[in-house]
DNA sequence: CTTCAATATTGACCGCAGTCATAATTAGAC
DNA sequence: GTCTAATTATGACTGCGGTCAATATTGAAG
């Protein structure tokens, strides 16, 4: 077992991760993260309790999965509107504002995936977060090189804040009964407004 | 009893609760937040278990006193500020820079403060978050009204916006075993970066 | 085929957050 | 004082997330 393709074993393991992963969000979607428990998902993922927490180390975890797809998904697209040479940031806006619509579809699920992902955030170890922090930062340092965001603010800084902006815009949206706002219109309006700035400009100023 | 001043029963739960506040947050900070059981909790303030629930949903809950204090505090110190007729953002960014020390002395309390703050954050009903939402749209209206913000922005995307950043960047301080940065410093150079905007000035702008 | 170390699976078990039916206090009415 | 309704306290109980020691499976080496 040295070869490149992957052994029996790794197959097998991914198919069981894949199984548990489409049991939860099933039933996550039907009947709600808090009210399903784990047994439940094991249950329909036919594995043991204690095997669902070798593949995860929380219940929430399942979330991970997605994650990975997502930013996956977002290093493919923001790095071909990078590629091409010209004025990148509302392209750049519009990826995230149509990936939007995926919290647009099931606000409950949308809102513990949030929360997971907050979590992972600030955990050093965590794979997926790290490339999402070195992507947000690659596509400042670009934007900076293209002269469309200044490039005396650190890209580190304005990329977190950036993607907090995103984020808790989401998180404001998601939390009451019903949406208080359109969402993609207001993560629009507060990403511009970082971008563009909020300081008065001009004959404005006093 | 219908007289002005509180009754024994008012006097006897608001020190009930005052015990389990203390009781709480001395053993968060000794044995950390979860490590401590509600049992232990109780114990120490010298009630049953079902008692604590009485007064707060969750074990979490207890720290939404110490928000209470803290947005008293703010409104307290920010409408003294903006009462003087005189250019204000600076030192409404000295008070959030000032309360930043709290975080800085216990960063394992402070991080599950803030967990507990993000969550209350969206419940419409939670009357601090409801008060700090009001605080914000007043200062910024006021700074709006002084010229010190562009008046076309919408007060309360512009005072989530400021809130999310200066609570995103504490958590991305508070969460790695030691401290990543100055943490005030940053604070202040990413609101400033909001605030100032990011946009390329003049002669930089291509 | 047998052996063996590494890896994956299992489910009985534990600890604790949170619930709830019951009991005890309170404060006012009479 | 007694009675009563409303409020507050209580702790036995439940359900579930998460652990772990025991068991089974795997794959390679001999």
């Amino acid at each position: 077992m040295t070869e490149l393709e992957v052994s029996r074993r790794e197959r097998k393991k991914e198919e069981t991760k894949e199984r548990i992963v489409h049991a939860a969000l099933q039933l996550f979607r039907k009947r709600g993260v808090d009210a399903t428990t784990v047994e439940e998902i094991c249950e329909k993922a036919d594995v043991a309790k204690g095997t669902f927490f070798n593949y995860f180390p929380r219940k929430e975890a399942v979330f991970g999965h997605l994650s990975e797809q997502w930013v996956a998904d977002a290093e493919q697209r923001l790095g071909a509107i990078l590629a091409k040479g010209l004025p990148a940031w509302h392209k750049v806006l519009d990826v995230f504002i149509e990936f939007a619509t995926f919290y647009e579809e099931d606000r409950e699920l949308s809102k513990h995936m949030l929360m997971e992902w907050t979590r992972c955030q600030h955990d050093p170890t965590d794979e997926t977060c790290r490339r999402w922090d070195e992507l947000g930062e690659h596509v400042v340092r670009q934007l900076q090189a293209k002269g469309e965001l200044r490039r005396d603010a650190d890209p580190a800084s304005v990329s977190q804040v950036l993607a907090d902006v995103y984020h808790s815009t989401i998180m404001i949206w998601l939390e009451p009964p019903e949406p208080p706002f359109p969402l993609k219109a207001e993560i629009r309006k507060r990403l511009s407004l970082v971008v563009e700035g909020l300081a008065p400009r001009g004959k404005e100023a006093k």
